[in-house]
DNA sequence: CGTTTTTGACCTGCGC
DNA sequence: GCGCAGGTCAAAAACG
């Protein structure tokens, strides 16, 4: 039984890797280029749903704490937007960078991947419009008051903009997100057997965290010996422990 | 006038 | 070696 479930995830995976150039980045021997020549430790894809009336999302890039300068743009092959490169301004030298395209498939979709890390501490959170969108409930409260990882700076990162995990490979073939590779009918009837995934998914959403654009990492423990079949994951301090257990029993 | 955005050129790596 | 694709640079333009 959890054979069969483990080679459901397995097969999965290898859709993704094989449907989308953009997230076989995870996988240390199918880096891009790009990734090679920028020697990416890091790189974190994620989904931001821009709500139809955020009046506030004004440009391509969702608006953040952090200052973002844009320096290039790109048409990129197979879509029909064109990926935007951001790189930090919030303070000098430092190396953080984004790239913002919108979602092939779905234009309310933005793909965001998170580059680099920030070598200073975030913008004053106590400030007026910190403040401001942490009463509405728009910015996640960080217990550390300065990220320091790329997971935590991207939590800063995300605001008011639902969030959906697709970083994590299995969840980003989820048949209801508008946003992956179009997926044929096998692959959805592979859904239809296997109600697991969906459910994870589920969990997340009604969790209504907002920052859980996570590099979802596990314990090293013998249940879940199959990631190591996934390749290692960067691992992220800032998920969830609750809904690191969830994901997992969901999973088993 | 300083900062940000735009955009064409350039660089690099990979596949053929 | 050449072409392609992705990423970056940098000058010019736009903006506040």
């Amino acid at each position: 039984m959890m054979k069969c479930q483990r080679r459901k995830v397995r097969e999965l995976v290898d859709d993704l890797h094989s449907t989308s150039s953009e997230f076989k980045i995870s996988k240390p021997e199918t880096q891009t280029r790009a990734s090679k020549k920028m020697g990416m430790a890091q790189r974190i894809v994620v989904g931001v749903k821009i709500e139809e009336n955020d009046i506030r999302q004004k440009s391509e890039a969702p608006p953040d704490c952090w200052s973002w300068r844009k320096y290039g743009q790109k048409p990129i092959k197979g879509s029909p937007y064109p990926r935007g490169y951001y790189k930090c301004s919030t303070a000098k030298g430092c190396s953080a960078k984004k790239q913002v395209e919108k979602c092939r498939t779905d234009a309310s979709m933005l793909i965001i991947t998170y580059t680099s890390i920030h070598n200073h501490p975030a913008p004053d959170q106590s400030s007026t419009y910190y403040k401001k969108e942490q009463e509405e409930n728009l910015v996640p409260v960080l217990n550390d008051a300065e990220p320091t990882t790329l997971q935590q700076q991207q939590a800063v990162e995300v605001k008011q903009l639902k969030i959906t995990v697709i970083e994590d490979e299995e969840n980003f073939h989820d048949s209801r997100s508008p946003c992956h590779s179009p997926m044929g009918d096998q692959e959805k009837n592979r859904f239809a057997g296997n109600q697991e995934i969906p459910n994870v998914l589920n969990n997340i959403e009604d969790s209504q965290l907002y920052c859980h654009s996570v590099t979802l990492s596990v314990p090293k423990t013998e249940e879940n010996d199959f990631f190591d079949e996934l390749e290692e994951l960067p691992t992220s301090s800032y998920f969830p422990t609750f809904m690191r257990k969830n994901f997992f029993k969901e999973r088993l």
